[in-house]
DNA sequence: ATATATTTTTAGGGTTATCTAAATATTAAT
DNA sequence: ATTAATATTTAGATAACCCTAAAAATATAT
């Protein structure tokens, strides 16, 4: 099925709102997490419905079928792959790269994903350390806690973030953090959260709890 | 100016169609050379006149305004260098390429396309000896001359092919001739226009007058 | 020069994807 | 259980592109 870039926009949409949330994604939702009005994504939500991508109840919210979930996950796919084409290939910074990959992930060719895929190896992360579903879809599992879970003395490897925004991004450049950092907690401090953190067994630095909760760290 | 992808269509059917026939172009091919309708393209170009990308007089045809030239030629380099990323590092066949590229040329990023020139070692031209306009719109120029109005016994390299049809560069490919191919003109027959030729001084074959005028050969 | 053929434009519509404002349904609070 | 707040849908428009059929302008042929 050939969908549009609003289309796969939307499925795109209601895969992330429900993975984080667990359950149906709400139309406010929909609405905040891609700029528009709730009237739009009703409008949307009818013709999705029609064309047996989602299901739908009025008032209900919405959840993914078999095919949206299809769509949705090979559109993560290509977004992730673009992402690392243009870190590893192009040398852009991870913060400059989410952008582009937005427009990317919507060119059409089977035959091109594969070949980029080969192309960069076949990275199973992108370089936010998200996962990248391979061609049937299947993501890649890798236990994680966020810094601001872990407690005195433990340590660990930063393998992913949860916030993408180009300002947290460059946030942590300036603080010379990066996906591969070993982070080994000093204290953190139960008042506020924050927390003292050795980097890569050098420098230590302090980082607050809004910060420590978008570091995800593999333990060990 | 940020255009749409039909736009942007638009203003590179212009500008090839114009460049082609030395001359404005006409509703009529516009149409053909984007198989649409002949009221679609009044429609768009008074909409491309009222943004001041064309002069448009009724009944008159169009050519492109400064602005009009400039989006053109960075389209037409955007699809080029994409070509040649996707032949040189993707290993795709020329022949499979055009499509692709017609959907990444419009991609939205200055930043992109530069780093993309970088990476593919800034290359003059593209999979099919097309021209790559530089960063200024500027195009490399190069004498060539139509294999059809070779002379027996002249010699000279495969640079460039007319037709971009998949049907014709696949006809190419079985006939083992790509650019770079030396072309020996053995001799010409004045009824049909056919040719026997040598490539790369090895094997002998019979071109027609269709193919060999679609080929372009830098002599000596 | 007039008739005919061709090209181009206009008229009238359709689809997709938006929007704001108003109406309705659901949820939370008293 | 009402009422108030919030969420969602409907109503009514608009803009960008596209279409077919009909009208008008231009080009060609006799
Ligand atoms: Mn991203
Ligand atoms: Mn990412
Ligand atoms: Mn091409
Ligand atoms: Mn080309």
């Amino acid at each position: 099925m050939k969908l549009s870039t609003a289309e796969e926009n939307y499925l795109k949409a209601i895969f992330k709102i429900s993975e984080k949330a667990k359950k149906s994604a709400s139309t406010n939702a929909i609405a905040k997490h891609l700029s528009t009005s709730a009237a739009s994504v009703t409008d949307m939500l009818k013709r999705l419905a029609e064309k047996e991508l989602i299901n739908y109840e009025k008032y209900k919210g919405v959840t993914l079928k078999t095919e949206g979930i299809k769509q949705a996950t090979q559109l993560i796919r290509k977004h992730r792959l673009w992402e690392v084409f243009l870190v590893k290939k192009l040398r852009f910074s991870w913060d400059q790269v989410h952008e582009i990959a937005e427009q990317l992930e919507h060119i059409e060719s089977k035959e091109l994903i594969m070949r980029l895929d080969a192309f960069l190896d076949y990275p199973k992360f992108d370089p936010h350390g998200d996962p990248i579903p391979n061609a049937d879809g299947k993501f890649t599992i890798r236990s994680q806690t966020p810094l601001s879970d872990m407690h005195k003395g433990q340590e660990g490897k930063l393998v992913g973030v949860k916030d993408h925004q180009t300002e947290f991004l460059k946030y942590l450049n300036s603080l010379n953090v990066k996906l591969g950092t070993i982070i080994t907690v000093i204290d953190s401090v139960p008042y506020d959260g924050s927390m003292n953190v050795i980097l890569d067994g050098k420098n230590e630095i302090m980082i607050t709890a809004a910060v420590a909760q978008n570091l995800l760290i593999r333990k060990g």
